[in-house]
DNA sequence: CCTCAATCCTGACCGAGATCAGTCACGGGT
DNA sequence: ACCCGTGACTGATCTCGGTCAGGATTGAGG
């Protein structure tokens, strides 16, 4: 997975001219690598710098004053980390990579030159950051409403079609190398309860979640029983010319 | 409460010239009234327009398939609404006017031609737009989390605090036009428990919500107990020149 | 003045899911 | 071969907050 990543997810949105793309590609140039489990951004802290996933899996997360921490979304290859920070100039969550990492540098006043001179690609961006809201919302929202087995149906499937977007998944399943403890943060449940759903899930014939991969046993009673709409994650083509 | 509500919102983040506040002023001179109560716009809908609040409350919500529903944000004068249908092109959610409302209409194309005459504008929007996704989500992450009275305390010092940004609250109290339902629906809790969670909270003498006014009893205490931090509602000044 | 419809308010009951307190399988280090 | 740390797994118990089933208060309209 190299930079064309970015420009595919934001190509699907916007028409971007040649001179867009090459200003996009320059906007990703440097590339970092971090390794996982070792915390990449900090909360509070202000920082200047975001970034875009190449390849490894990482988790944004809130820590709650109880020390409890909320998982507020997962980033997989293709997706920004830390535009917001970037964006409000203060970080209100932190970062862990949960894999080895390879992510390409994105810095504050690269992006502002970068909107002065390509317009549309702050249309892009800004399309990005939309679709990334409508994410957190939908996954936020099953929180305290969906049981606990559908959530972690839905999530698991919301998983698989991100992943399916970027060749890293199919209908069948995808490796996934989260741990229950990332699952029971992600969807605020205790990790002895994503053990018992995971159980479930996997006895009723729906998916089975084992070994670092993800298996859709049955998908369509799956996606009817997690109430799966996609709608939100796809993007029909560019809408923009 | 006119236009500048907004220019004075983005103009604390980017300096914005005379010709970028002119494009600004351009891009929300229609007007457009709705009454409480009757939506404005549809979960599913697709749509090419997103408006400004002038006046009045308003809030956003998704229907669950089992008929709950989540308030997702609420809407006061100075916020946007419906950007983020507007970007992605389809709404992920409805909303609802709670009081007679009064906002001006941005079409699409306008935005998309004041983001080409002006590119500082779409970097003020796209950051409304993260401090917004930074409230949805701090909002949100609260649900399931934090136990209910926390919650409500919460959600009654962010929206105070929202209001005063607007000269609409100070530390003593605000005029609040949500019923009990919108508070249950908002903080997901039933209304039997928004009501007990009131009288607490006002038996703690820590905060009063009656007959449309919120008084803060004990504005400190109430920090304290809320464990409320609005660093992410304020920008300290204009962070680019 | 008497409905009616909202909205607010209350107590009794109960269930989903957290907490607690463990066991078991494994892999690495010494 | 042993220890120890990590993650998976299980059952018993407890509790927050939802549901149910009402009652009180208000204002609008006939």
């Amino acid at each position: 997975m190299d930079s064309t990543a970015v420009a595919r997810k934001l190509g699907a949105f916007v028409a971007l001219s040649d001179a867009d793309r090459c200003i996009l590609t320059g906007l990703v140039k440097r590339r970092r690598s971090f390794e996982a489990g070792r915390d990449l951004v900090l909360q509070g802290q202000s920082d200047h710098v975001a970034y875009i996933v190449v390849s490894g899996w990482a988790c944004s997360y809130k820590l709650l004053p109880d020390g409890q921490r909320q998982i507020v979304d997962f980033q997989i290859p293709g997706d920004f980390l830390g535009l917001r920070s970037l964006m409000l100039h203060l970080s209100d969550h932190s970062v862990e990579p949960i894999t080895d990492l390879l992510v390409s540098e994105i810095r504050y006043p690269d992006l502002l030159d970068a909107f002065r001179q390509a317009p549309r690609l702050a249309t892009g961006i800004l399309w990005a950051a939309s679709r990334d809201e409508a994410m957190v919302v939908e996954h936020l929202v099953g929180i305290g409403r969906r049981e606990a087995s559908v959530r972690m149906a839905h999530f698991l499937l919301e998983t698989g079609a991100r992943l399916s977007l970027v060749s890293n998944g199919t209908r069948d399943g995808y490796a996934c190398p989260l741990t229950q403890y990332h699952l029971a943060d992600a969807l605020g449940l205790s990790s002895v309860h994503v053990n018992r759903v995971l159980r479930l899930l996997r006895e009723e014939g729906l998916v089975t979640f084992r070994d670092g991969f993800v298996t859709f046993d049955d998908y369509d009673r799956l996606v009817e029983y997690a109430e799966f709409e996609r709608a939100y994650l796809d993007q029909d083509g560019p809408l923009l010319t």
